[in-house]
DNA sequence: TACTGGATTATTTTT
DNA sequence: TAATCCAGTA
C-alpha cells in the first residue's frame, strides 16, 4: 500500500507534490505531521529519493524527534541520514565546520540568554550606561531584533539617527566583539552566522544546496526574517522547498517571527502550490465554530474555516467567579470530579493561562486536593541557579574559555574571593587580551603574593584535578565529584534549608540526563553534552504519559493536544494583554486573538472558559470585564455565560455583563517607552585608581590577646588578624557577643 | 568580603 | 505578590 493512501485527498495533495515550491495551510488539528512525515517517507520509499538529500526542519528538538520516529516507523531503512533538527541545532552543525571562515573557533560556546544578559552588563559598565534608566534587557532585545532581521552593527551605523541610536551601535558593536573574544555565539547569531557563511562564501553554500534537494520547514508561520533568508538560501538552487504552517496560529511576533513570510511566499515563489488543510481530526464541530468565528475578526489573514466529521459535541462552558482563588478552586473541583466519575484521566486536562503568574492559584489547589500536577514552562530547567552552577563548572572544566562560566562558580561555593579580586583578573586580562581562566592561573602574577592569590591558586588546582580526571572518569562520577569537592549541597543547606532538597532533586535530575546521554552514545563527550544542553528547553521534556493535569502558558500549548481544555483568566486586561489593549497598533490584539485561537483548537472534546471578576496582579486588586474574545463565540455555542455564575441563564443573554461593578482597565499612565537620549559619559574605561585603595587598609594597632572594645558588642579578646585582598580581617572573642569576624576598617576597634 | 533589608519592578519566550 | 537588585553595614 502507498503511504499516501492513508491521508485524505487534500493531504495526498500535499504529500505527494513533491517538486517545486509547496505552501501548505495547515490549519489546526488537519494532521500536518502525518502529512510530513508521509510525504517523506513516499519520496524514499516511492520516488526513489535518497534520505542523505532531504532536510526537515522544525522549531523544537520534541517536533524534530517526533517527527523522526513517525519518519522511521514508515520506512524501513535509511531513515537515519535524513537531517531532521531545529533551525539552531542545524546551525550549530554548519557552523562547527565552517565557523572558522568567520574568524571563530570551532568549538565556541552557545550563550543563552542568562549569559547574554550578563555579558551586555559588563559591556553596559563599561561604556557606563545607567542601567536603571537603560536595562540591558532593552539593548538585548534591539539586538535580537537587529539579528533577526540580519542587520549588523555597520548597517545599523548607516540607519543610526540620533544620540541614542548612535550609542545603540556602539553597544551592539561592543556586544558582539566581546562575544567574539570569548568565542561565544548567542541563539541569535547561531542563525545570523550561518546566513553570513552562505553570503560570504558561495562554495560553502553550493556544497549544502547540493546535498539538500529537498527541504521541508515546519512551523513557517513562526519563523523569521534570518530564518526565511537561510531557507531561501538554501533551496535557491533546487527550489523544492515545502513549508507546512498555519497563519492563525503566528504567536511569536514579539520573538521577531514575522507572518509575512508566510501571507507572502507566493509572491517569492510565484509558481508555488498552494494547498489548504481544513479537515480537523481533532476537535468537536462545536469547538472548530467557536474557533472559527474567533479567528474570523482578524484582517490580514488567509481564510480557512475548519470542520470536522467528528460531530456537534458538547457546549462550551463559560465559569464565571468572584475572584481568583475561585476560578482555580472551581477548575480544580471540576477536574476531581470527572476523574472521581471516570470520565478522565488526570492527564487528558490541561489548563491553559496567559501569563506564567496565574499557575501558582492553580498549583495550590491541584496540592490541597491531592491531584498530580506538571506545570511546563515558567523558569526553564537549565536557567535554574543550581544547574546553572553545576553546568559552569562543567564549562570550565571542558574549556575554561567561557569567562562568564568561570566567573559564575569561582566563588561558589564561597571560597573567599570577592570582586575586587576578581575584578583585577579581569582588567588585567582585559588589558593583556587573557581570558578569564587563564588569568586565574597567573593570579600570584597579577595579585603579588597575599590570601587573594592563594584562593585563586585553590580554585585553579580544583578545576586542574577535575581535569586530569575527565578521561578516567564519566560525566557522571565527574558531577559527583564536583558535588563532593564543593560540598554543593552544604552550600544549599546552608544558604536555604527549604528548598535545599528541591534543588538536589533538580541536580539529580541533570544527572539523570547526563546518564541517558552517556548511555545514547558510544563516546559520550562532555563538550557534546553541553552543546546538546544549550539548544533544549523546557517543552522537550514534557512527558504526555505521566497522569497528571498539565498546567501551562498558551504559548507553550501550541502543537500540543488534550481532550479537556481550560482556558482561564479570560479577561480583558489580562488576556487580551493591557499592553496590547492600550497599543495603538492594531495588529497587537490580533496576535492576541491568534493565541485565543490556538488555545480554543487544543481541544478535543470539552473546552472550558473561566474568568473571574476580580484578581490580585502585582500585588494590586483588578477588576476587569470579561475578555472581548469570550464575546466572539457565538451564544449558541457556549452555555453558562451570563454573568452571575451559577445562577440560571437570563432571558436576554446579553454578555456584556451589565452588573459587573466598574470594569476598571487601569488607567495607569504608564508612558510608552520612546527612545530618549543617552545620558552616558561615554569615556571607555574608568582610570584604575589603585593606590588609594591600598592606603585605606592601614595596619590595625592591636594585635592577638590584645584586649579591645567595640561600640555595639563591648570589650574582648583578639584572636587573630590575618591580611585579606583589601583590608585585615579580625577575629575577636567578645565577653558577651561570643566571636566575631570582622573587617578592620569597618570594626572601628579600640585597645584597651 | 558577605549579608541584609529596602527599593524596584513586572506578558508571552520553540532556541 | 514575589523575585531580584543594590546600597549600606559589620
Amino acid at each position: 500500500m502507498s503511504v499516501l493512501e492513508m491521508l485524505n485527498s487534500k493531504q495526498q495533495e500535499a504529500a505527494g507534490q513533491i517538486e517545486g515550491p509547496v505552501l501548505i495551510l495547515a490549519g489546526a488539528g488537519s494532521g500536518k505531521t502525518r502529512v510530513l512525515t508521509n510525504r517523506t517517507a513516499y519520496m524514499i520509499d516511492e520516488a526513489g529519493i535518497s534520505p542523505w538529500n532531504i532536510l526537515a526542519i522544525t522549531f523544537t528538538n520534541k517536533a524534530a524527534g517526533e517527527m523522526r520516529e513517525r519518519i522511521d516507523r514508515l520506512v524501513g531503512h535509511g531513515s537515519e541520514s535524513i537531517w531532521v533538527a531545529t533551525f539552531h541545532s542545524t546551525c550549530v552543525r554548519i557552523l562547527r565546520r565552517h565557523v572558522d571562515l568567520l574568524g571563530y573557533d570551532s568549538n565556541f560556546t552557545i550563550y543563552d540568554t542568562d549569559d547574554s544578559k550578563a555579558l551586555m552588563k559588563d559591556v553596559l559598565k563599561r561604556f557606563q550606561v545607567d542601567t536603571k534608566q537603560y536595562p540591558e534587557k532593552m539593548f538585548l532585545n534591539r539586538i535580537s531584533n537587529s539579528k533577526n532581521e540580519l542587520l549588523t552593527p555597520e548597517d545599523e551605523a548607516k540607519e543610526a539617527f540620533g544620540y541614542a541610536d548612535e550609542q545603540f551601535v556602539k553597544v551592539y558593536r561592543e556586544y558582539q566583539a566581546s562575544l567574539k573574544k570569548n568565542n561565544a555565539l548567542d541563539f541569535d547569531d547561531l542563525i545570523m552566522k550561518t546566513v553570513e557563511l552562505f553570503t560570504q562564501f558561495p562554495e560553502v553554500l553550493e556544497n549544502y544546496q547540493n546535498r539538500f534537494l529537498y527541504i521541508m520547514v515546519d512551523e513557517y508561520q513562526d519563523t523569521n526574517t534570518a530564518q526565511f533568508e537561510l531557507i531561501r538560501l538554501l533551496a535557491d538552487k533546487n527550489k523544492n522547498i515545502c513549508v507546512v504552517g498555519d497563519d492563525d496560529q503566528s504567536i511569536y511576533k514579539f520573538r521577531g517571527a514575522n507572518i509575512r513570510n508566510i501571507l507572502d511566499f507566493e509572491k517569492v515563489y510565484p509558481n508555488a502550490k498552494v494547498i489548504k488543510l481544513e479537515q480537523n481530526y481533532r476537535s468537536t464541530q462545536t469547538i472548530l465554530d467557536a474557533a472559527n468565528s474567533v479567528i474570523s475578526n482578524n484582517t490580514s489573514r488567509k481564510v480557512k474555516s475548519l470542520w470536522t466529521e467528528r460531530g456537534q459535541g458538547e457546549k462550551i462552558r463559560f465559569l464565571y467567579t468572584e475572584n481568583a482563588y475561585d476560578e482555580a478552586e472551581l477548575i480544580v473541583d471540576r477536574i476531581c470530579r470527572d476523574k472521581r466519575e471516570g470520565k478522565c484521566e488526570y492527564r487528558d486536562n490541561a489548563v491553559l493561562y496567559r501569563t506564567n503568574a496565574q499557575s501558582r492559584l492553580l498549583e495550590e489547589k491541584c496540592i490541597m486536593a491531592g491531584i498530580p500536577y506538571a506545570v511546563v514552562g515558567g523558569v526553564n530547567f537549565y536557567s535554574r541557579k543550581e544547574i546553572k552552577d553545576i553546568l559552569a563548572y562543567l564549562k570550565t572544566i571542558d574549556n575554561g574559555k567561557d569567562d562568564l562560566a568561570v566567573r559564575r562558580i569561582i566563588n561558589v561555593p564561597k571560597r573567599g574571593i570577592g570582586a575586587t579580586t576578581i575584578g583585577k583578573l579581569a582588567d588585567y586580562g582585559a588589558a593583556n587580551g587573557l581570558g578569564f581562566y587563564e588569568c586565574c592561573v597567573k593570579a600570584e602574577e597579577i595579585l603579588g603574593h597575599g590570601k587573594a592569590a592563594d584562593k585563586i591558586a585553590e580554585f585553579v588546582s580544583l578545576i586542574a584535578l577535575f581535569k586530569s580526571k575527565l578521561e578516567f572518569i564519566s560525566l557522571e562520577q565527574l558531577v559527583d565529584d564536583i558535588l563532593d569537592r564543593t560540598d554543593y549541597e552544604e552550600m544549599l543547606n546552608e544558604s536555604d534549608p527549604d528548598d535545599a532538597a528541591e534543588r538536589m532533586d533538580n541536580i539529580g535530575e541533570l544527572i539523570n540526563k547526563i546518564v541517558s546521554f552517556e548511555e545514547q552514545y558510544d563516546e559520550p563527550t562532555l563538550s557534546d553534552f553541553l552543546e546538546e544542553v544549550a539548544l533544549v528547553s523546557d517543552i522537550d521534556n514534557v512527558d504526555e504519559n505521566a497522569d497528571k493535569v498539565m498546567l501551562m502558558t498558551l504559548h507553550s500549548a501550541k502543537g500540543l493536544e488534550f481532550p479537556n481544555v481550560y482556558l482561564a483568566g479570560m479577561e480583558d486586561g489580562l488576556f487580551p494583554g493591557y499592553m496590547s489593549i492600550c497599543s495603538d497598533d492594531p495588529s497587537e490584539i490580533e496576535e492576541e486573538r491568534r493565541l485565543c485561537y490556538v488555545g480554543i483548537t487544543r481541544a478535543m472534546n470539552k473546552l472550558i472558559i473561566s474568568a473571574a471578576r476580580s484578581r490580585m496582579i502585582r500585588g494590586e486588586t483588578q477588576c476587569n470585564a470579561v475578555s472581548r474574545f469570550v464575546k466572539e463565540i457565538p451564544d449558541e455555542l457556549i452555555e453558562g455565560r451570563t454573568p452571575g455564575a451559577s445562577a440560571s441563564r437570563r432571558s436576554d443573554g446579553d454578555v456584556s455583563n451589565s452588573k459587573q461593578p466598574r470594569p476598571v482597565v487601569k488607567p495607569v499612565a504608564r508612558p510608552k517607552t520612546v527612545a530618549k537620549p543617552f545620558i552616558a559619559r561615554a569615556t571607555a574605561f574608568t582610570d584604575l585608581k589603585k593606590g588609594s585603595d591600598i592606603a585605606s587598609a592601614a595596619t590595625p594597632d592591636y594585635g592577638p590577646g590584645d584586649r579591645v572594645s567595640h561600640m555595639k558588642f563591648g570589650a574582648g579578646t583578639v584572636i587573630s588578624v590575618e591580611k585579606g585582598a583589601r583590608d585585615y580581617e579580625v577575629s575577636v572573642d567578645f565577653d558577651t557577643a561570643g566571636t566575631k569576624k570582622m573587617f578592620a576598617a569597618f570594626a572601628k576597634l579600640k585597645k584597651i
